[in-house]
DNA sequence: TCACGAACGTTATATCATTACGTCCTTAAT
DNA sequence: ATTAAGGACGTAATGATATAACGTTCGTGA
């Protein structure tokens, strides 16, 4: 189930993104596909969806934005560290805050299924000065 | 600093998102003002603008949404428990993980200013079935 | 009274995402 | 070989979220 053949499309999709160490926007990538032939947003938003579905790309929620997956245990949740200043993404796993925070909601009766965790600050680069 | 009388707009605005278990989005708020007069999206975005600032709503990145501040310690983030059946949103603190992923990041220099922290799952009351 | 800045209202526009529909292609049963 | 079914595709239209631009009104204090 993993590791399903990509399409065309899924394929370019997924190049751009692991491209990029910047979250790239669905429009974002349709600017850069044009000259492979894709015309419209629902192109990439389609390409997008299969490859989230296979855990080869993630959503920024507060960037509205992909990214590629990095390659990790997908049983974890994915936690990213934004550069506000150069738009770096990088992604981390968190265990132990995992952990701790499922615990904390589950105390309180909520049934965690998925978390978002996006750091938003400077990168090691910017924060020198 | 934190305790600015409040303009009409912006009352009305923080009015209807606390009277909201849910998270609401800028055009459900402007919805249910078209009684009270508001006629354009800018004026709630120009609202929740001026409350996000004082730290009287937050917005739900994963859900283009907000809800009021059910008001705590401004320097400390803010987590959100969002049950995906019934749109019930309800804030946490969480400083052993805040620390956690503040220090996770911190060993590869990472600076962080804010975080989103969302979870998504079932609430005590749907959760049991 | 006047100058200033903050908030306002209106309009238009930008940005992000989905629905609808018909076509083409692969695959596998006949 | 034929054909039915499903999946991916392309095109067009639309829906949902957010901001820019502009001039006016209002409160406050010199
Ligand atoms: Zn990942
Ligand atoms: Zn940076
Ligand atoms: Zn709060
Ligand atoms: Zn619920």
């Amino acid at each position: 189930m993993t590791a399903r053949k990509l399409t065309r499309n899924q394929q370019l999709v997924l190049d751009r993104l692991a491209d990029s160490s910047a979250a790239l926007t669905a429009y974002d990538l349709l600017d850069r596909l044009r000259d492979e032939g894709l015309r419209a947003p629902v192109q990439v938003y389609r390409a997008l969806e299969a490859l989230g579905q296979q855990g080869l790309v993630h959503r920024i929620e507060s960037l509205n934005a992909f990214v590629a997956c990095c390659g990790h245990d997908p049983h974890a949740a994915a936690g990213f560290a934004i550069c506000d200043n150069c738009g770096e993404v990088t992604e981390f796993a968190f265990p132990a805050s995992e952990e701790g925070l499922k615990s904390l909601a589950g105390a309180k009766g909520f049934e965690t299924r998925r978390m978002t965790v996006e750091l938003h600050g400077r990168c090691a680069t910017c924060a020198e000065r």
